[in-house]
DNA sequence: ATTCAGCATGTAAAGGGTTTCATAAAATCC
DNA sequence: GGATTTTATGAAACCCTTTACATGCTGAAT
């Protein structure tokens, strides 16, 4: 592969006037440019980036550290983190699917001296203290950490929030009875998820305790055989609260499968809107967690810092779940009228509309 | 930052030893290995990765080129190409989003040096000369492209066939009147689909030209507005193939919200059997694609090709696509005594289960 | 004519590692 | 006990760039 010493010898010239081509073309005479860049193209001369990276200490590149990226969720998220990066010419470099902190660890060792940056979001709490040696070196940003830690910004979906407004809901309905299928037990949402779904009971005078918690793992057929459960308990419970949409609608699925009507003989909420939320039968009603957003905000917060020499008070941002009302929980009075999908908006999700521009509410604690 | 230099004067060794106990131990003596160790430890030492991947001219790192990160589709790729990619001790560099064929030569330039090949699909033809450039450089794989390029390698999905045999189903089921929603109109996998569409219907003696196609976009939402286009015609079609999923399940939303009865008013099958496909009510009649696959396959041959120094002729692997018969299209004679969901399996898709070994079916072509 | 600013370019020193080759000490051999 | 091999370590070259500094040159100002 050419180097910058074969464009320079083709061209008679030194390899400082080469590389200033390639940095700051105004500091060498248009001739000599054009020379250079022809001679370039025909050694098919392309700047080494590593070697660029190096002595430059600028990457032009987060790392990216994931749990998993199974489901929408990732999938949105990592969108959200790519376009955004990329609109400021940052690329991503992904590691996930660990299998312990050592493994986190590892990976991101073999990252530094190759990003600027971090984002990352751990699968447990335990393994949320590799970021504090990460941070020392570089900038991080955390996804949803169980707490904060030191030195760390961190963007978070209120989790606790929605699932609590989720599960009032049903109660507001005049459900008395509920059940939730939970996530995986170590994951912090899925946690989080669970405290707001019992603290909403408990506000409701309701003992927590006696609520059916089934334990599910995100995926849609834990969902789906959750349903087994529920369909033998005597008295039945009325309504789910599934920790995610995936375990709702395979949850759904099943009740259907088994004679129930929705949302009738069952109500059912899930968490996430993930974009089929919207287009199963009933649709459903879930609790709505940007995860574009989330991943684009991160990047947004990381390239901020990167800007910014000195080093910046950590940030904290807190994105809202909005409850988002659809039909599988009842349609709620005065609204039967309406067309089954009235929140259909024209183009949702489209590329050339940036996740970026949609934060108007968010809340940012100090 | 702690560099090796820093390690070495403060464990009064040369900067060689310490490179040593970092890649080679056995070189080094237990006594100075230890000490070195302890140092580095103390000094948070790290090995750039940058300064490695320079001189060692490996980096463990794979370039994953993507038109887009939109859908299931593009997140079991990755999640396929990343969990292969894990397994072997190699990182992703991601770049998507693209607006045009510079755009994706900025990314791969931006990516020499810090890669050991290229992952690439693209979305559409015209980008595909971009692979031909790169060549020159990484070794690359290219997924579903739509005719082979010089020098690279090819995983691909048989759309062509998966559809052809989607829209056979319909027809030997006796629908006469098929419409079929497109996929986007420069899109390779979609214009695959949309010839097998009409390759079987003149196997069956039909006249492709009669066939509603109903543009859209693999957006949920396409399909979902496709339903008023149908529901217009007159007579009607009594079968409807969608070129993916999501515009299966959206155009099922809508057919439904307008009081059809699927499958019985209006057969639907769907492509790319997405998780929530066998979730969905009635479940979607699809086209199996395994996308992890896909992505895990593309990785194994690039390491393969890593591995072998001299350049190895380059492979074509093209994976089946197969019909996935559920209710959407209507339920088979003799079928209808099964459990509506019969071919739900105890964990599909799990983490543990490693894509990369059920390529049991796949077709080589030399 | 001299001085000086400004421009185009070259020289050489990083940047943080790995590795070849050389060397000295220790272990093995006869 | 001297020759030879083995082992542990160091010196320096190298990977490919960027950039501070030096140099020579042109043209304007004095």
């Amino acid at each position: 592969m050419a180097t910058i010493r074969d464009v320079a010898k083709a061209a008679g010239v030194s390899i400082a006037t080469v590389s200033r081509v390639y940095n700051n073309q105004s500091l060498v005479s248009p001739q000599t440019t054009q020379l250079i860049l022809k001679i370039a193209d025909e050694l098919e001369y392309v700047p080494n980036s590593a070697a660029r990276n190096l002595i430059m200490r600028r990457t032009h590149t987060l790392g990216v550290l994931l749990p998993d990226l199974y489901g929408e969720f990732y999938s949105e998220l990592i969108r959200g983190i790519e376009l955004v990066a990329h609109r400021h010419g940052f690329q991503i470099l992904l590691s996930s699917s660990f299998h312990g902190p050592e493994d986190i660890v590892m990976a991101s060792k073999a990252m530094l001296g190759r990003i600027d940056g971090v984002i990352m979001m751990s699968p447990d709490k335990r393994s949320m203290r590799t970021a504090e040696k990460i941070s020392g070196k570089v900038p991080v940003v955390l996804l949803n950490p169980g707490e904060p830690i030191e030195g760390c910004h961190v963007v978070a979906v209120d989790n606790f929030a929605g699932a609590r407004a989720a599960t009032k809901h049903l109660l507001d309905l005049g459900h008395r009875r509920l059940a939730m299928v939970a996530g995986p037990e170590d994951n912090i949402d899925a946690l989080d998820r669970q405290e707001g779904f019992r603290r909403a009971l408990i506000d409701a005078g309701l003992d927590p305790e006696e609520a059916l918690v089934i334990p599910g793992d995100f995926r849609e057929l834990s969902g789906f055989k959750a349903a087994r459960v529920i369909m033998g308990q005597d008295p039945r419970p009325t309504a789910v609260f599934a920790a995610n949409d995936g375990m709702a609608i395979g949850l759904m699925a099943a009740l259907q499968d088994k004679g129930l009507a929705l949302p009738d003989d069952m109500a059912v909420v899930g968490f996430d809107d993930i974009t089929l939320a919207g287009f199963v039968t009933p649709p459903l009603t879930t609790v709505k967690v940007d995860a574009g957003c989330l991943g684009g905000r991160a990047v947004e917060i990381m390239l901020e810092t990167l800007d910014m020499e000195e080093t910046a008070p950590t940030q904290r941002v807190v994105l809202p779940a909005h409850l988002k009302v659809r039909s599988s929980c009842g349609i709620p009075a005065g609204r039967d009228h309406f067309s089954r999908r009235p929140w259909m908006e024209p183009e949702p999700h489209h590329p050339e509309k940036p996740v970026a521009t949609e934060y108007g509410d968010e809340e940012v604690q100090p």
